[in-house]
DNA sequence: AAAGATTGAATTATCAATCTTG
DNA sequence: CAAGATTGATAATTCAATCTTT
């Protein structure tokens, strides 16, 4: 009989039970991967119920950061008009049907604004209103501090020795995913 | 000009460099923090991406692992009965609204059975058609095989430590969380 | 035709309300 | 009334189709 004051996330245990059951295919790894998706659920739970109680989803707070500094997929640093709703999407990493909407409902709540482009009619520009600086400049810091509580219990070494493990499986996942991604201008 | 054959995930990218303009907020935990959730997201969008090819949704997916086996909250074994939405709910960790619709899909889709429980007839019971089992022996060796590649760049000692770390995080985090989650009966 | 933005249909998710049963 | 399951309204997400502009 476990003692259950911490409850577990079954649908991660599960998958690392069922794992074992295929010696062939690197237990270690697949009970590795597993682990760090539920260490990152959680943590990202911790993370969004903040969020939520600020009325701001996941997709709503990427736009608002990415605004904050501009950001452009090619590294300019374009800060005054702001980002067409196609970089917004690529760099959220939603379509840009999703990103739609999503303006859709930062501009109704007054978050952000859409101009008409000035040089090509097609495009908008997207920006940050004054509230949602201001927003953002109250929401941040704790938004941080929650990001700390989380870590807390890892001593410095610890956290350099797993931002070096998590970022050699960033860069390996992604280069899994990058031809996956490289969808955006075939050459026909 | 930065060589972009890995495309960087912006959206993490401007959250790290705005936690250093906060120096009072441990800046290195939420540096630890974000590579976690950058490292998790792009591990769950390669596992995703193979599962979407087959239909199957994060909720679908945990819904059918979680019948595969049982796995109620309390850890009894109960295989042959199959589970109730509210277990299948708690365990997936999405509302019962959500499950009623995941459950509507899948039974449509004909992976799983809806069955009036015996005893308490407000309660159903959920359980996998063969149809669901053949589909999953089917699909996880290829799944575990997607995870594998992802860790395949790490020792074995190094995937000892990372589990280690990920599960010094998932203590603390779930233990952040537990308050939130334990809202299922106030005592009014 | 190609690119940017939007719209429409479908799925997944939430909360709040409702319906059935205990 | 409690509890389990569902339904309805809304949001966020996807894909496919459409509209405007280049």
């Amino acid at each position: 009989m476990p003692h259950l004051l911490i409850k577990d996330l079954p649908r991660y245990e599960c998958l690392i039970e069922a794992a074992k059951h295929y010696p062939e295919l690197d237990p270690s790894a697949c009970e590795a991967f597993l682990h760090l998706l539920r260490a990152g659920d959680e943590a990202f739970l911790h993370a969004e119920q903040h969020l939520t109680a600020h009325n701001i989803s996941h997709g709503r707070f990427s736009v608002l950061t990415l605004l904050m500094k501009g950001c452009p997929t090619d590294g300019s640093k374009a800060p005054g008009p702001g980002l067409t709703p196609a970089e917004l999407a690529d760099n959220a990493r939603v379509t840009r049907a999703t990103m739609t909407g999503l303006i859709d409902t930062l501009e109704r709540d007054g978050f952000v604004r859409r101009e008409a482009d000035t040089h090509d009619r097609r495009m908008m520009r997207v920006c940050l209103t004054p509230k949602a600086r201001e927003f953002l400049s109250q929401l941040l810091p704790s938004h941080f501090q929650r990001m700390a509580e989380v870590m807390s219990g890892l001593s410095e070494a610890e956290r350099r020795t797993l931002v070096e493990l998590l970022n050699k499986i960033y860069l390996r996942a992604a280069e899994l995913n990058t031809p996956v991604r490289a969808v955006a201008s075939p050459n026909t």
